[in-house]
DNA sequence: CTTGCTGGCGCAAACGATTGTAGCATCGGG
DNA sequence: CCCGATGCTACAATCGTTTGCGCCAGCAAG
């Protein structure tokens, strides 16, 4: 309601045409005008003020400088670092990020907002919902609809990702508590179908697999969700079919605190009687009783890698460059003392 | 890339001119063209799956469904269910929200992410960020840019807020030491300039002086921020000047933990020897050893109330309705085992 | 002196919607 | 039988940019 200085006032002040103007002001045209004429604009631009209406230029040029964001649900902790990574590195080139809420893992949900996003016209997205084999994921490759991944992966898609090297993560989790002594180690799985969860239980298996220790089948348990309830019904199922277990490697922290509760129920102690790794490091770990051990994802460049790929992809005109590469960000281990040596 | 269907292509097919294609997909217009010819219009463009082509309006309209959500912290898991709220309250009106991370508590960032979503000709925005006196808030104000604070208001300034009822709160926590027998009691505020930290300040004080306990000048403690490590140092410092307490309001619950440190680093025991209050009662205080009794604030309401209050704002023709309301949302309080009764 | 470039700029047509106004039937009333 | 009202619809301008194209002057080469 207030400013509204259009490029013509600022063209008609600097006495030329508005394409002129135009020209002047944008950096990728700048030089086919002449300096004194480019100087001249540009003063005057500033002087009243100008900014370009990114409506009409997002009309004329199809573009919106703006990439959606789909989250699974805004309210978990994790996706905060995620979010503000992305934004920041967005908004360095002037992108700014439209925010979407995904129920949960609701497909139907899921398509919603995306599609809104797509006919809010934003250049590209960001999903960190996807689910091991998603529908709306394989949609938005086929249409060529520009996408990147993020802390999840798809199967069989055409899209870049960037996830933590769970591999990795896990691989941290067990030499750590291998090196510790342990050797009757179990594992408290995350939800299979999505990527993060089977990612995890393979990376388990086979790190127990290279150290020569026995898992068997009887050594997983799965959680049916991310989350403490979950985590302590799986992990009391694990305890009371295998109590020779001496530690836990859990798919994530919350399930590592459920399965505080169910050790506690049990009678025995974190740490001293069961040693549990947790994996994200989430915030306010190192205040519980006792302080979590767990692995550090950089959730933060997380987002800000998934950006500057999105940017990349972007402005890759061809769109069929790096199809599918996926990025891996290594994790650390934070040790605390929910991991100890065996007592036995 | 794919769709890209126009009203044009909807009105040849349909037959008719893209003015009464446009007036009978518009709500508000269709009751002008004749009720057959809506229903064909209507039909053709679901068929052909058109829609609307937001720049393109919103260049016409001066209006982009869009508002702008300005957070201090996203990383910061209080704001979570704020974005949620408003997202979905917003979503339901046909409106997106881009957000914007300002740095903390930096005004100039603060200043210049606002700018940037005015550039972008957001319709109205939600912040977050407000200080005590925000000069950002004053001037969005004096430039009549619907604008709601959230959680946080600012001193003379004509916005609507939507914030916690903090004298409220601070009334639940206090009432509930003192029915379990505690009359002396602590405060440990939060930054002063911002307005949760006075507003609770100035609460703990009335309740206090209305039920005639005494606080004296060294009854309450600052900490530098609502962090956990300021929240031990400023607890600490309280403990050490008043060894009669038993008990303590933290202004908020990362504070209220920092204090957990402080009892136990002086060999004291959390809720046995020392009772502590939390508030806003954020995920995983009921894991906490031993789980913090906190003040429960409706966040997820909070946003959805404030992303109402900017849709009353954005329909109300002469904008100048009701600017400086101010709705409070009553907490609750979650009873945990950090509240006992005192042991003397 | 003509010809051909080239550097700078202006012209005008888009982009895809909304909306004031005008036109054209049809219909009822006088 | 005519006229005004009424109900629909079409026309065209407009929102603020970007951009292909053409124009013009100046200058070098032939």
């Amino acid at each position: 309601m207030s400013d509204r200085v259009t490029l013509r006032d600022v063209a008609r002040e600097a006495g030329v045409h508005t394409s002129t103007a135009s020209r002047a002001l944008n950096a990728q045209t700048r030089s086919v005008v002449n300096p004194q004429t480019v100087d001249r604009v540009l003063r005057v631009a500033r002087r009243l003020g100008y900014s370009p209406n990114p409506l009409a230029r997002g009309l004329r040029t199809n573009r919106t400088l703006t990439v959606g964001i789909v989250i699974p649900d805004i309210e978990n902790p994790l996706f905060g670092p995620i979010i503000a990574g992305a934004e920041s590195a967005l908004g360095d080139e002037g992108y700014s990020l439209l925010i979407a809420d995904a129920n949960r893992a609701d497909p139907t949900s899921e398509a919603a907002v995306v599609n809104a996003l797509i006919e809010r016209r934003v250049d590209g997205l960001i999903m960190a919902t996807a689910l091991r084999n998603d529908a709306t994921a394989q949609s938005l490759a086929q249409r060529g609809i520009p996408t990147v991944l993020v802390n999840r992966t798809a199967n069989d898609v055409a899209l870049p990702s960037i996830v933590g090297d769970d591999h990795a993560g896990i691989g941290l989790a067990v030499e750590h508590l291998v090196g510790l002594g342990h050797r009757s180690i179990g594992h408290v799985a995350g939800p299979r179908h999505i990527s993060t969860g089977m990612s995890r239980y393979q990376a388990f298996l086979s790190w127990m697999q290279s150290l020569d220790l026995e898992v068997g089948p009887d050594g997983v348990e799965e959680a049916e969700w991310f989350q403490v309830e979950p985590g302590y019904e799986a992990a009391g199922a694990l305890f009371d079919r295998r109590p020779d277990l001496t530690a836990i490697v859990a798919a994530n922290d919350l399930i590592a605190l459920g399965a505080y509760r169910a050790v506690r129920e049990r009678g025995k102690e974190v740490g001293v009687d069961i040693s549990i790794t947790g994996y994200n490091d989430m915030p306010l770990l190192d205040l519980m009783q006792p302080p979590l051990t767990s692995v550090k994802v950089p959730y933060r460049q997380m987002g800000s890698e998934a950006a500057a790929m999105l940017l990349r992809v972007l402005s890759d005109e061809s769109g069929r460059a790096d199809r599918a590469v996926s990025v891996r960000l290594v994790p650390t281990l934070s040790v605390r003392d929910s991991t100890l040596p065996p007592t036995a």
